[in-house]
DNA sequence: CCTCAATGGTCAAGCTGCTTGACCATCGCG
DNA sequence: CGCGATGGTCAAGCAGCTTGACCATTGAGG
């Protein structure tokens, strides 16, 4: 099998993993999509026009996916401080949780490959992958 | 960053540069759900159960994706050899040549990855990510 | 100061891809 | 044979995304 097929594999792989992980934890209703915007809002939350920037979707599509987010309380719209017109995208306490249970299960994931390839070994492994990807996660799945 | 995000951002990148590629070599309204398709087609074809087995959709719509498919030309429907029941999808002279793309494609960035690691580099990626994963690309998106 | 194009965001309508549910034809075990 | 299991399609509904229109605020230039 090709390295690329193996890339795809491997990662359609952690994807379905770190879902069933974040689902056993008890977030019911999430999707691979949200996993993505946490990512984002993570830091210091973020506009929905950069949220849509980072999702590649319309603002209109970002928009739509905040207010699900909202309903379902994991998220909330606070004021921006520095701009009347934008909305700045906020993690409540259980956005933290669902985002804290994503990291576990990706934790769980890595510990498996650590046994297969040794803890050096994932570290080349990570080494390499950044070297190919330097841009950065543009859109940390899950 | 850590090696799972990496690997995730690895693999978005891989997948939108095998898209972006297929669609530059004039295949176009073509998906990555497409290439999952191909992948399982390409070497004896197979049967829409099948196909929505790994794709890890209902059979309904693994066949409205035939369908599609159908009407694009890539692919055509034929009697299976040994059930009357079952249709054997099989990819056809245009399915192959997408398909070629798609390889194509991907070996443009993994030669890329090989300027940044080097050969050997590469082929010790290759080998850690199969171990990793070695259930095989389940889903070998694109 | 104003003006006004650019920007952030939402509302509304429509489309596409997937799901559930029902159904028919064929298989293959007892 | 008889009949549950299996392969496939048709039909209806839903969820997520898109395009298009619109309003409020911004900030650079007269």
């Amino acid at each position: 099998m090709a390295v690329s097929a193996a890339l795809l594999a491997a990662a359609g792989e952690l994807t379905r993993r770190i879902h069933d992980g974040v689902v056993a934890r008890g977030f019911e209703g999430v999707r691979p999509a949200h996993g993505f915007a946490f990512t984002r809002l993570a830091p210091d939350g973020a506009t929905v026009t950069e949220l849509a920037g980072h999702l590649r979707v319309t603002k209109q599509a970002a928009s739509q996916l905040v207010e699900e987010l909202v309903r379902r309380g994991y998220v909330e719209r606070r004021p921006h401080p520095a701009d009347a017109r934008a909305r700045l995208v906020v993690l409540t306490e259980a956005g933290w949780a669902c985002t804290r249970a994503a990291e576990e299960a990706a934790a769980d994931a890595v510990a498996e490959w650590a046994d297969a390839l040794g803890e050096g070994g994932v570290a080349e492994l990570r080494d390499r992958l950044l070297r190919i990807a330097p841009g950065g996660p543009i859109r940390p799945v899950w």
